[in-house]
DNA sequence: ATTTGACATGGAGTACACTCCAGCAACTAT
DNA sequence: ATAGTTGCTGGAGTGTACTCCATGTCAAAT
């Protein structure tokens, strides 16, 4: 299945603009037809896909720019992409922690909160 | 205990620059002394605090500056920050589903590569 | 034949969250 | 008295990640 950009643009939902700025950065490097027109192909997609996730977790641009380049320069790449993958795991891991710890520090902000509501509700006898 | 702005940037680990934006952002609202200098206290040093809890778990300055108005009008905002805490407590919830899932999706990504890598390896018998 | 529509490029503009700088005031040490 | 340090303001500059725009090309529809 090959995709125009607006039919890429709607199936990842990444607008139009994105991703030509994703091309310009060479994180995804789609091929072109005979009018010089984009082609993006279902790989495309499942590497979106991928990108998403990364971004999701806050990997920035320049890094996945350095992951994209190893992908598309083949197989001899694998170790050091792996690599990055162990690296981003340590930098999520720690991520979920500090997460964890705010959703706790959240929690006990809210009972102290909810402590005090209580407390006027009964000075106004409610 | 009162700080000056120097002495409250090495406590807080903001930058100077970042306490006077985040002054006129209305964020972190300090007293003034004889000589209009900025004057920090413990308490600024709490709330200082849950700012960066709710910086790190990406909460946009501007929602931050709104719960910020709230905090420094008094006890009878109490009932709205508790909401506000509320709906950044789903926030952060759907965010740890998201990076849990994110998680998983890396291991299985690693543990492909790994598969991968251990094939290479067979194949020029290492 | 011309209009429409999707696509191309280069470059400007935007939002966010700082960060830096020029120019000035006031206290502090020598 | 002069230099140094710390602080003040307003405003400009930075990096990231888009987003928008003017202008132009090309194939398909009318």
């Amino acid at each position: 299945m090959i995709y125009s950009i607006g039919a890429f643009s709607k199936v990842t939902g990444l607008s139009i603009d994105t991703l030509r700025y994703y091309d310009k950065e060479e994180l995804i490097c789609p091929n072109r037809d005979g009018n010089n027109r984009r082609t993006y192909t279902d790989s495309d997609k499942t590497w979106v896909a991928f990108i998403l996730k990364l971004k999701e977790t806050a990997m920035p641009i320049k890094q996945i720019k350095r992951y994209a380049k190893l992908r598309y320069l083949g197989d001899e790449t694998v170790e050091e992409r792996l690599e990055m993958l162990y690296d981003h795991r340590i930098f999520m891991l720690d991520l979920k922690k500090k997460l964890d710890e705010n959703i706790d520090h959240l929690n006990d902000k809210i009972a102290a909160f909810e402590g005090k509501l209580n407390k006027k509700c009964n000075k106004i006898k409610c």
